[in-house]
DNA sequence: GAAACCGTAACGGAGCGTAACGGTTA
DNA sequence: CTAACCGTTACGCTCCGTTACGGTTT
């Protein structure tokens, strides 16, 4: 299928699937026209990638870690990969502990803000 | 004080704190001899432009509100301030939940993974 | 020929890290 | 003289958004 396509079907910018294909972690082939021909499970790939980036790891780790999902056989060096993922799971784990946090240290911000609004009169 | 302290007592890098002075968020003044002289509340103003950034505004955003904070006084615009704020306890909810749903499907994933890596003798 | 798609090249941007180069002060 | 600070450029980095320019397909 063409690069537009495969935007819609996973909902990610042309913009960026060139990107990752430009990374190499698309495995597109070329249309006599130069256009970009992506198989089926592309679609599938893209969320991958989405995925892993949105656990905050970086392309050139997503890179890394995508040959590890293969269907066909094992792949040298995932098992570290794996490592990495898990320790990127307590990573996200920290982030929500911190983000909680923040988010609680703000609303007190918020609460200050709003005392000293009333005791000077509020506007 | 100067930088490097204003640095360590807040854990800010000086990098950072230049960055924060040079877009007007830190009022120092000058010493004789060029270098920046920050007043003691500057420790307080860093922690919260730190508490603003993570909640993830912009420094133009963090711009706006700080003045919100002063001790003298309101300014005008900070009500609208205030709901800019409050938007952002919605979105880092929001955030949370992202985070926690990217998190539960990673974990997936790497369920299917070792699923696969038994099924096919693992290595 | 217009509309809709595709391609590459390249600048922009947010928030600093990281030199690189030089004056100041103890 | 040196070590420790401070200052000002200014480029690097990440992940694309966004032109800008041009060919292709319908």
């Amino acid at each position: 299928m063409q690069i537009n396509q495969l935007a819609q079907r996973t909902g990610v910018s042309t913009r960026a699937l060139r990107h990752y294909d430009q990374r190499g972690l698309l495995a597109s082939q070329r249309l006599p026209n130069g256009y970009r021909d992506f198989p089926e499970h592309s679609v599938e790939q893209v969320r991958r990638v989405r995925l892993l980036l949105d656990v905050g790891l970086d392309l050139s780790a997503v890179a890394l870690l995508l040959p590890c999902f293969a269907d066909d056989g094992r792949l040298t060096g995932c098992d570290r990969a794996r490592e990495r993922l898990v320790g990127q799971i307590r990573e996200i784990d920290r982030s929500i502990e911190t983000m909680r946090t923040t988010r609680a240290m703000l609303a007190d911000e918020l609460a200050r803000w709003d005392q000293h609004d009333s005791r000077s009169g509020g506007h």
